[in-house]
RNA sequence: GCUCCAGUGGCGGAAUCGGUAGACGCGUUGGACUUAAAAUCCAAUUGGGCGUAUAACCCAGUGCCAGUUCAAGUCUGGCCUGGAGCACCA
């Protein structure tokens, strides 16, 4: 064995053996349990950043960890490779889309190789590859036939420079990520996945998920936004056309009717208009002109001053008789419950707010009988009690809630509702690089769906990337025209894309069976595989592809494909890695390049530093030194392991009763065994696992310190805390470990090797440290027997020259003693 | 404004159940080895009492203020600060 550590040699070494004996192939028939480790694929953006070294790192230990302690793991890896930058990279360099994603992919392939990483690349998948997006849109399909598809008009984020809609994740302050100008509203007929129809169950679900942080699902709680209430009609009495109109409002405040003093319409209110007198149409007309033509920073900007003008027509409310006016506001918004808000300024401050500007009436309908509020000054929205509402006064509000809905539910202008935040989710593109959606428009028959056993829809070759203003992939003279598959007559294809969001909703499920050129997967295969174990990725998916991707799920259970309702049991968000403190951006110049880590410290070096500094769900800041004294530390354990070689028996024996000081060395690695295996076990502490190395290294060098002359009982005592040492390192120093285990004489692969095991006795100290307290403080530490029963220990404790001390004179009023660990004296 | 998360030395962080606060590392300081350096090794490193060797001791200390308890970084209540997400959702 040499005797100095070169990683560069021995890690492209076993990264080729490993290739070609495809070492982490996973049988689909195993009589093992199945395990399945998942990082969020990645984007081929050009080269991997160290928020990728970091989350492929954590879910390849993971991965190793369990494959070493018996199970059958997946652990699998892919492109999420349609999207915009592949796009504008073909804009600026007049370059196919597919050459740029493919260099990246063969760039990151490599450098994923590199960190050696313990993937089954014969589970690849790639997302812009025909074989794949072929069934992202037979999915579309069946999702289509479900009803779950629809198109319709809608609001979109469009930016004019470049000519197409964006997502909302490209929305930046109301800017274009990419060009940086003003994004604007634009009206869009566009495709609509209903994900609408599973908020009740996406929300009801996440009870049935322990295994996902808090945090990320209260954001998907908050997103979905389930919230009670009732829906009134208020009966419209001046209606200028003399029509028999009524304005619905939804309202989780049913106990507050009695204190309506006007009612709010959103500008786009589709009756506005037939609620506008003649007087006030003008007006009204100009104010929702305003009101379209308002962008997102203007609309932001105007820091919730809130304006409106009156339509000049009255409602009567039909709890109390009184007549109010209504009005029009873009506080009011069109989209959620009706458009329509019935305003009590007293006990809400945006009606407060409005009330105030505008001078309209007030009227208190709850109290806090112990305290009355003045609302004068502010909206009073806590609980209390109705005053001035009728029959109902005298009742607390939250009781009033139900009561008075359902008053009006008997008298048929009122119904209990529950109502959601979450939209429906807009999927279409006027992109080129994505999943053509597989519709087509017939002069006759309108929109009809791509049969089955045409799939997939192409996407076109001859396209002008540098067009301004439309998609490019309206260019192609070969792709619009086609037959329709009804009447047989003329055709026009969808030149939409599907966001790349659809694709990545369902590639976890694709690896179960990733080749299958006959289905999208194998119902038993995916039932097999699924759910994923471990899910692994970034915080900033918390609600996007976290979302997207159950509601894909129960969707494709609804329509038979699968037999499951979660698709992630477990999920780990990693925090961010900074650099300095900050995250680590090109345009501040303190990115680190994985390329120059391997190059100078090798892959086990920055495996082992990504996971040293921080838990994984924290931020971790980078640095140098860090770096530096990871890869010391292997230097470290490679020089414990070549000065040894000759003194290491794989087959050691360990005879006891040992000595004390081979005791002492063989407890601690019982102690490691146990220790790593917890941290790893409870929440992937990898930190405190690394620690748990240190700390065994570095009693193998006391231990050896304190050596002249090895005994064979000392022999084997080493070899078997070496042997530990790198077997319990062989999921984060993958190449160091292999390496020595081969040149220690080992058979196979180090990582086919079965996990140590503990012995429980021995994983604890010979003796213990009685700690003895005075009044709750430490005044003394005694080495005692651990067979002493608690009589004992008290009497020890007591016995201490310096207790007695500080307790001589004074009452002891109680003793109180932990076992094994603990007396504290209580005097006065 | 609402929701969630976090706050421990110079720094990253550790501390299953409430039971020795600061593991492990980074940095710093001192030392050994060396012609010298690198590498390596050894020692010290929460603050103060205490600008001196050695050994020891005492006090304070986990964002702040209370509380529960023999005992609180850990539990309860109320704040403060920082971060993240949502944001006129009626």
């Amino acid at each position: 064995m040499k005797e100095n550590y070169f990683p560069q040699e021995i890690e492209k070494k076993w990264q080729n053996v490993w290739e070609e004996t495809k070492a982490f192939k996973t049988p689909d028939e195993s009589d093992k349990p199945k395990y399945y480790a998942l990082s969020m694929f990645p984007y081929p953006s050009g080269k991997l950043h160290m928020g990728h070294v970091r989350n492929y790192t954590i879910t390849d230990v993971i991965a190793r960890f369990k494959k070493a302690n018996g199970f059958n793991v997946l652990h699998p890896i892919g492109w999420d490779s349609f999207g915009l930058p592949a796009e504008n990279a073909a804009m600026q360099h007049n370059a196919d889309p597919e050459t740029w994603t493919d260099e990246n992919i063969a760039y990151m392939t490599k450098q994923l190789k590199m960190l050696g990483l313990s993937y089954d690349w014969d589970r690849e998948v790639t997302t812009c590859k025909p074989d794949y997006y072929k069934w992202t849109q037979w999915l579309f399909l069946q999702l289509y036939k479900k009803g779950l598809v629809y198109k319709k008009e809608a609001a979109v984020n469009w930016c004019d420079k470049c000519g197409t809609v964006l997502a909302n994740e490209q929305v930046i302050d109301g800017k274009c990520w990419r060009c940086d100008s003003v994004v604007e509203k634009k009206y869009l007929s566009q495709w609509f996945i209903k994900i609408t129809d599973y908020a009740d169950v996406l929300l009801e679900d996440l009870d049935k998920l322990p295994g996902w942080g808090e945090n990320v699902k209260t954001m998907q709680a908050n997103w979905i936004g389930k919230s009670k209430g009732a829906i009134f009609k208020f009966p419209v009495i001046d209606a200028p056309n003399g029509e028999k109109m009524e304005v619905p409002v939804y309202t989780t405040r049913p106990d507050t009717v009695f204190g309506i003093t006007y009612l709010v319409v959103a500008p786009e209110y589709k009756d506005i208009e037939k609620l506008t007198t003649a007087e006030n149409q003008q007006a009204v007309e100009e104010y929702r002109a305003n009101a379209r033509k308002m962008t997102e920073i203007e609309r932001l900007s105007t820091e919730r001053v809130k304006t409106g003008v009156p339509l000049g027509t009255h409602c009567k409310n039909p709890f109390n008789g009184e007549i109010f006016p209504l009005w029009t506001a873009d506080y009011a918004l069109v989209e959620y419950g009706t458009g329509a808000v019935m305003a009590v300024p007293t006990h809400d401050t945006r009606d407060y707010d409005f009330a105030k500007k505008y001078n309209l009436p007030m009227k208190v309908v709850i109290e806090d009988p112990q305290n009355p509020s003045d609302c004068s000054k502010e909206a009073y929205t806590e609980p209390g009690v109705l005053v001035n509402s009728g029959e109902f006064s005298g009742m607390s509000n939250e009781k009033a809630k139900g009561a008075i809905t359902q008053w009006a539910v008997d008298k048929g202008f009122g119904e209990f509702k529950t109502q959601y935040r979450l939209r429906d989710w807009l999927i279409s593109r006027q992109r080129y690089w994505g999943a053509p959606i597989p519709v087509v428009y017939c002069d006759k028959c309108g929109i009809q769906p791509v049969p089955e056993d045409q799939l997939p829809v192409m996407l076109p070759k001859d396209v002008d990337f540098k067009v301004v203003g439309k998609s490019p992939i309206t260019t192609s003279k070969t792709f619009k025209d086609t037959v329709c598959p009804v009447c047989g007559g003329h055709a026009v294809r969808e030149t939409d894309t599907m966001d790349t969001f659809v694709c990545s909703s369902w590639y976890y499920l694709r690896y179960s069976d990733a080749k299958n050129s006959e289905k999208c997967f194998d119902k038993d295969k995916v039932n097999h595989w699924l759910p994923v174990d471990q899910y692994v990725g970034g915080i900033e998916h918390a609600i996007l592809h976290l979302l997207y991707s159950r509601f894909f799920t129960k969707a494709l259970r609804d329509c038979g494909l699968l037999d499951f309702d979660e698709p992630f049991k477990n999920l780990l968000t990693q925090g961010m890695v900074l650099k300095d403190g900050s995250k680590m951006s090109k345009s501040k110049g303190n990115t680190v390049d994985p390329d120059e880590i391997f190059e100078n410290y090798g892959a086990d070096t920055a495996r082992l530093f990504i996971l040293s500094d921080s838990p994984p769900a924290r931020d971790f800041d980078w640095s140098d030194a860090g770096v530096e004294g990871c890869y010391k530390f292997l230097n470290r354990v490679w020089r414990l392991i070549s000065t040894n070689a000759n003194n290491i028996n794989l087959n050691y024996q360990l005879n006891f009763p040992l000595q004390k000081d081979n005791d002492d060395l063989v407890r601690v690695v019982h102690m490691s065994i146990k220790g790593i295996t917890n941290d790893i076990s409870n929440d992937f502490q990898f930190n405190t696992v690394i620690s748990k190395y240190r700390e065994l290294t570095n009693a193998i060098y006391d231990w050896q310190a304190k050596k002249k002359d090895l005994s064979d009982e000392d022999k084997n005592v080493l070899s078997f805390a070496i042997v530990s040492l790198i077997k319990l390192m062989s999921p984060v120093a993958v190449h160091l470990t292999e390496e020595a285990w081969h040149e220690l004489g080992g058979e196979g692969s180090i990582h086919n090797q079965p996990w140590c095991e503990w012995d429980e006795n021995l994983a604890k100290s010979s003796s213990i440290t009685l700690v003895v307290q005075v009044n709750g403080k430490v005044k003394d530490k005694i080495e005692v027997d651990e067979a002493l029963d608690q009589d004992a220990l008290k009497e020890v404790a007591l016995e201490s020259p310096k207790i007695k001390a500080l307790t001589e004179g004074k009452l002891i009023v109680k003793v109180i003693v932990v076992p094994k660990k603990l007396v504290n004296i209580v005097v006065k």
